[in-house]
DNA sequence: TCCAGAAACGGAGGCGCCTCCGGTTGATGG
DNA sequence: CCATCAACCGGAGGCGCCTCCGTTTCTGGA
């Protein structure tokens, strides 16, 4: 992949159109607000957009001027979801050391999971419709455990012969049957494993330092 | 596969509910007709089950009871028609020379094509629930056009070296594309090629006979 | 500051889905 | 032939989708 324009990271959609009146902008942006904590309340199912209209206290038909069809509302919601989930990290990174920052970061992950059930069926529609979408949001991801994990080997407390994408492979379990009632309880499980995995044999991890057999 | 069982040779659903009131019987025979229509009539778009169930004459809640789910309907209306055009081979065939009937019989599998396409959403859910539905389907069909197929050949007024498999695949070109306008001309002028390949270098045929080369 | 017109709002209304339940009707035993 | 009652009917009603258009609000220029 070739270097991006100039333009800022990722987000190119949320602040181009040029002249967006005022008004309009405040309730687009009211939908999405309102868009995201329907999809993480009713996991799985199709929320209805006449409800999330109502939440956002603006009428349906502003709903739908903003966002023909539910695909185009739920894709919005996505890229958010992912770009906070980024930046997220960089407060992490900011005011933890790297190994907490990672760990807390993951845990974030699993509540971003959580979020993602309320949008499957749309998803599954824009895999076929907008595959850049997930190529983005894909990389925007893995780009940024990536980061999160050399800055922890970096400093000693976590290992350094994993590779990120070793490491997500091992966390997306946290993607499936996210319907059971102790998912969530499980998930963290997950995480506090795997984090307990890359502490081990890190020359200065706390839960373990240098002390493990190197894994082969 | 094995032999099946006595009961007669398929339309297993359609008199199995032993003691069906006959009012319901009725209604359920109404729907199902008009359901065939409207089916027919709208191509491609999901056809509204209250005005399926208006032009039956009956209410709303008569069609759900029936038939819990848009996919139930389909289901009985596409083995209804699949069947119906099986059983119409067999009057073509007492009724006309064999090469007639089956030219004749390859135009009904075109209007068959067009009623399809009424049901083409519920059709592609069913294949994900029922694959035993189309493997039946499939089967019947390509039975009744080996049938005919053979009975010509065997009048010799058409070629014997084809197989009803080839043939299914060159006509299979009128599923395809069933949206355009002139479509059904198409289809039909598909059909009479084919017809005139079949009966050419035929040893009685009458679109010339016996005299064509030998295709390899 | 004020005004005109463009832009955006919002909800009524039409339609379809599906459920629920009071009323009706056909089958059955007497 | 009649009474009984389970089975069946039908459509009102609640909800969601989506469109359309009269009303309101913002913005840039005078």
């Amino acid at each position: 992949m070739a270097e991006r324009p100039a333009r800022e990271k990722g987000r190119a959609a949320e602040e181009l159109p040029r002249q967006m009146r005022a008004d309009a902008r405040r309730n687009r942006d009211k939908l999405v607000e309102a868009a995201a904590r329907v999809f993480a309340e009713q996991g799985g199912v199709d929320a209805s957009l006449e409800d999330i209209a109502r939440r956002a206290g603006v009428g349906i038909g502003t709903l739908y001027r903003h966002f023909p069809t539910r695909e185009h509302l739920v894709e919005v919601v996505y890229r958010r979801e992912v770009e906070a989930l980024s930046r997220a990290a960089d407060a992490l990174a900011a005011a933890n050391p790297p190994d907490v920052a990672l760990n807390e970061w993951m845990l974030r992950l699993v509540d971003y999971a959580a979020t993602k059930r309320g949008m499957a069926n749309s998803l599954r529609v824009l895999q076929d419709t907008n595959a850049a979408l997930f190529a983005d949001t894909a990389g925007l991801v893995s780009a940024t455990l990536r980061r999160l994990l050399e800055a922890a080997a970096a400093a000693g407390t976590v290992r350094s012969d994993v590779d990120s994408a070793d490491v997500f492979r091992a966390i997306s379990g946290i993607f499936s049957a996210p319907g059971t009632p102790d998912w969530r309880e499980r998930s963290r499980r997950l995480v506090s494993l795997i984090m307990d995995g890359l502490r081990w044999s890190a020359p200065g991890g706390e839960g373990g330092g240098g002390k493990g057999p190197r894994v082969t």
